[in-house]
DNA sequence: CGTCGCTTTGATCATGATCAAGGGATGTGG
DNA sequence: CCACATCCCTTGATCATGATCAAAGCGACG
């Protein structure tokens, strides 16, 4: 049986690349074209495929138009894989994995997803024919910097409910942001491995805290669907602050009205 | 009493800043200039002082010129920091940090520093006028989010001895990439306690682990110096691999020649 | 109906946390 | 030059979070 993130949320969803960059960061017109020209020559996989394997070695980044997949690394010694990344409709993939001789993760689907690829040195190119797009790709996978610093305070210093809670609220998070319409509902095959290979727990683990999670009301596992029955309650539980999702938008980045730093002159 | 990492290492070394971009990006000499003129301000700060504190709100990166310090996040409930980051002579702080309403993390120095202050702003006017030079930025801060990663899979699923001896192994590799010179010696003064608060461990343990490298005879404790007797050895007896610290330079990455991936036409 | 993939549950074990006390080095003021 | 304080490391005893191993359950699907 599959554990799913249901959302009751409901948004026009437009080119998901375009879409979640417009977000936050006001893109042209031109721009948005641009972005669709980059993006051609998408493929369909099934779901459990392997996009790219650790070790090879090509340069190119994938945008995930549809589906979910995750991003891990294999560990040797027989021990489990880590998770470090849940993709969803719109994410990136490919940086800094392939800045590397060989890639550093593997990129594994895990629905049936539409991916198209883009050749990292279009991205490149991008800095020298579009600064200003670059610029807002810049600021992306800044975010994703943040994301996984988050990651890490969580594994090294909260508790395994403590995780798992702030695993689930992140992508409510992310999955309200990035909406559902009714051709394309959002459901997530979240197995308890996953989630365990995402937050360094055993499976077994994982199933014990969800159980108790569900005993004291917080959240319901309702056939393949995870309810979180209140997030504002389960955000207090657990001390969830999703700052770190939330970056300034370009506009307020580049205001230099900000107050400079008082140490300095 | 302190401990210290001292390296048998000895480099000549330019300005920290260039000197740190141009070990795997060629700069043009107008570029280095460019650097130059963005770091001027620099100031002196004490051993232990915040540099920026999380919940400040300015839009201000940080080089540091020289000595070394910590990023790194209060945690509630009495709970112990986390330390994300060391900091090392020429290393950048502040991005992502301040691309948020209120800094996420706080900096500080853990031995007297040379530190200077650039407007957020002018780091991204760069992508206007020095595409090339933005675009090394970028590769330079994706890096970044490579070792964070590989933090994050060291404290999910490694023994408290084998993350003790990544932490050690890779401040090796960072310090003999940046040199000494004589009247720059590489000393950091790691507390044990900095070393638990990196790696998610406690302050005893750590302490006990260290005893049992040393025990081992892998590592030494003279004084105030770590010193690793063998880092091939302990290399292979954790399974150390530093590959994620040596990305690719900027034109093996622009190489266009590098195989496609087969599974897209 | 049987297999497969995933979850649940139990029993036991171990890594590492916590708490507490002591020690050694360094610095500081009298 | 000594007394004292501070900072950090060490060590011991106990505890707990979460791992491991094993077996059973339960849908879903062919």
């Amino acid at each position: 049986m599959e554990r799913s993130v249901v959302l009751p949320v409901s948004l026009d969803a437009g080119t998901p690349l375009t879409q979640k960059l417009s977000q936050c960061v006001p893109l042209a017109a031109n721009e948005i074209q641009l972005l669709l020209d980059l993006q051609s020559g998408s493929r369909f996989f099934r779901r459990g495929q392997d996009i790219i394997t650790e070790g090879q070695d090509y340069r190119t980044l994938f945008i995930l138009l549809e589906g979910a997949a995750i991003r891990y690394r294999m560990l040797r010694n027989g021990r489990r894989r880590h998770v470090l990344n849940v993709l969803l409709r719109g994410d990136f993939a490919g940086i800094p994995d392939c800045f590397f001789e060989s890639n550093l993760y593997s990129i594994r689907t895990i629905t049936d997803s539409l991916i198209a690829p883009i050749p990292l040195v279009r991205i490149m190119n991008l800095f020298q024919t579009h600064p200003k797009l670059a610029a807002k790709l810049f600021w992306w996978f800044s975010r994703e910097a943040a994301i996984h610093a988050e990651h890490l305070i969580s594994v090294s210093r909260r508790s395994a409910l403590e995780r798992i809670a702030h695993f689930l609220l992140e992508l409510l998070t992310r999955l309200q942001a990035i909406g559902v319409d009714d051709e394309r509902p959002l459901c997530l095959p979240l197995t308890q491995e996953l989630i365990a290979d995402a937050l360094g727990l055993s499976t077994s683990y994982v199933s014990r805290v969800l159980c108790s999670l569900r005993g004291e009301d917080l959240i319901q596992i309702k056939g393949k669907i995870i309810v979180i029955n209140d997030a504002e309650a389960l955000s207090a539980f657990v001390d969830y602050e999703p700052n770190y999702l939330k970056p300034l938008s370009m506009t307020d980045l580049l205001d230099d009205a900000r107050p400079q730093h008082p140490l300095f002159g």
